[in-house]
DNA sequence: AATGAATGAGAGTTCATTCAT
DNA sequence: AATGAATGAACTCTCATTCAT
């Protein structure tokens, strides 16, 4: 028994060595850097190999997708000890676009691709659903504080998402680069406020 | 004259047809079901032909992408006979979110792709600069009539600009999806509306 | 009648304008950079216009290859007012190797290309011939004065021009290139007087 | 272990097919006939088998290049047992010539060709250099033996080596294909003797 | 005489994936 | 379990040349 343990093990410890391989080739050079050759070099096997342990390269990247909605979601986890929601909710903002913007490449991943996630079903989708559920949680309690008016609390946490989303993704695809790089956060800050912005306010 | 002008017609045609297939081919299995070839196999034309029409590749995707600026541009245009600023905004970003997944492939060329619009400078962000900044115009008449709090024009138009680019990124991404089909619309209406709640509302 | 003779002129005028381009196009980029397209454009006709003129791109180089040797053979000419036979040797070796050196593109053509010239018989050789038969007869004026060893014309005005064509041909292609930038006109100068060094010398 | 060295043998053994496949191309064709596909056709193997044993094309034709040199140095060594250094220089000549005029295509290439050993910089000029400084050695010992006049080595060298490339370029590419057949040979030694022709000679 | 649209063949190269060992 | 040689299909792009107009 202690053999198929170890070998179990073994087997994970691989599949580590293989994901963290392909995220750190991802990171450098997006995903045409990730190639089996690239990864199979990295960890100095040969490519066949990484076929023992994942089904394509497909698996791989979906892996460091879930891999990312993981960190994203220990994040969040961290926000429970903020008392006031709507301080929990602006922290657990701010957490959410810097790691898009720490981690655009895997963010990209996570949120704007077909291609890994694919056009799965619904059921698949538990990872990212997971982490916006969080936030719901989140913004259902501002609405219950009286924060924001009377509404449904996912139709709310949507649009704050969204809007998280929005920010993030202009960001990184460069799209905001036309604002002067100094006053850049500050605007960044100020949209956010204004979405999270309370009623009279 | 009747002669080359016939001639420009033809050359503009052949454009077209092969914008269209690229388009089709496009929209059908994203960016790398765009081969040269495949273009070419549309039209019924060799793929050396391609090449005395449009540049490279790239050069297909960037007019594809322009052309989507237009017609989102022509758009905004209509939106200048409402009065109200604030229906005018609300108009304008179910008009975007529309345009947005209508056109979901496009939308991305235009809004969510490095490949194609580059890490250009800031001055070639031309096409997705104008369709900003009339959003912004938009913004800042609601300012004006005191419909938002005062806050800087730029700001809060990144802010809502972020909202309808983040439900259009997530909806063509298929990240709202766990949400029930005949309850969205209603949804990302109520989450857009909140975004674009009044004072005091 | 006139209107023959002048069309003829207008050929001739044509292939000049053509050849002109290719020789341009040739001394800027070499051989890739002449294409039946490039030089089109450069005289502003269609590629097709020029297979009027040219029965295709080979014919085009070797034209551009008898000029080259025309111009050679007018510098050749120009030696006849120097009387003493070694000295108009030594200029006019010293000519073959500036106009090389002036024209490497074309001295390749000229020398050093199968693909123009290519394996055509003696009697198309015509050109090359001329010039070395020119040359032929300065060294036999030197044999005649008693410069050299009594030998063979041919044979000595053989080894002379190989050591040319071999000076010329290590220069071009920078195979002498580990030379000191600064001693390499000197050393040419040596290297072509030893090559011409009058018995006992 | 006896695995691994069979490994490396027979990848040896496949470097050596493909060179051999690029050789025969090459001699029937020129460059440009060497292309990829048809060594990959030759061999039987796919186009993408090559890149496993070499980078890129060019790379097949620097190794061609440099087992073009070894074969050259190879000659040069076996001359050391000649004693009399003008015999020597002479022997080495015509091996020179021979190995020339017998690997006509290869010599272009390791002479003749910016193509392949391209505009490197002095340092990378190894081999030719390495060949010729054998000869210069060759050169400097006729000096030391009063032979020829006192002057510099290196520049009789080139002289010399001059002539030899000289000689070998025009017969290869055919410009000497006036003189009459039979006559030929004896015209090339004479030519090659009146180059190492001694003082008073 | 001139056009210029079109072709067809082909170039080098890359990659995910497979499979005998 | 691991190899690594091999594949085959695919890619973008270029060019000399032709031919209906």
């Amino acid at each position: 028994m202690g053999i198929s343990e170890r070998k179990k093990r073994d087997a994970a410890k691989m599949r580590s060595r293989i994901l963290e391989a392909a995220m750190q080739l991802f990171v450098t050079g997006g995903y045409d850097n990730v190639t089996m050759r690239s990864i199979a070099a990295k960890i100095e096997y040969s490519p066949g190999t990484i076929y023992l342990y994942f089904q394509n390269k497909n698996d791989i990247m979906l892996q460091l997708c879930y891999q990312g909605f993981e960190r994203l979601l220990a994040h969040q986890d961290a926000l429970e000890k903020i008392a006031d929601p709507l301080e929990r909710l602006s922290v657990g903002g701010r957490y959410y676009l810097a790691f898009a913007l720490e981690n655009p490449e895997i963010y990209e991943l996570m949120f704007a691709s077909t291609e890994v996630l694919g056009d799965s079903g619904p059921d698949e989708e538990a990872a990212p659903l997971k982490a916006f559920r969080g936030f719901a949680k989140n913004v259902k309690a501002c609405l219950d504080a009286g924060i924001f008016s009377p509404a449904e609390a996912e139709t709310t946490a949507i649009a704050l998402w969204a809007t998280l989303h929005g920010l993030a993704s202009l960001l990184i695809k460069g799209r905001l680069r036309f604002l002067p790089e100094e006053s850049l956060n500050k605007v960044i800050d100020q949209a956010f406020a204004f979405s999270l912005r309370k009623r009279g306010e």
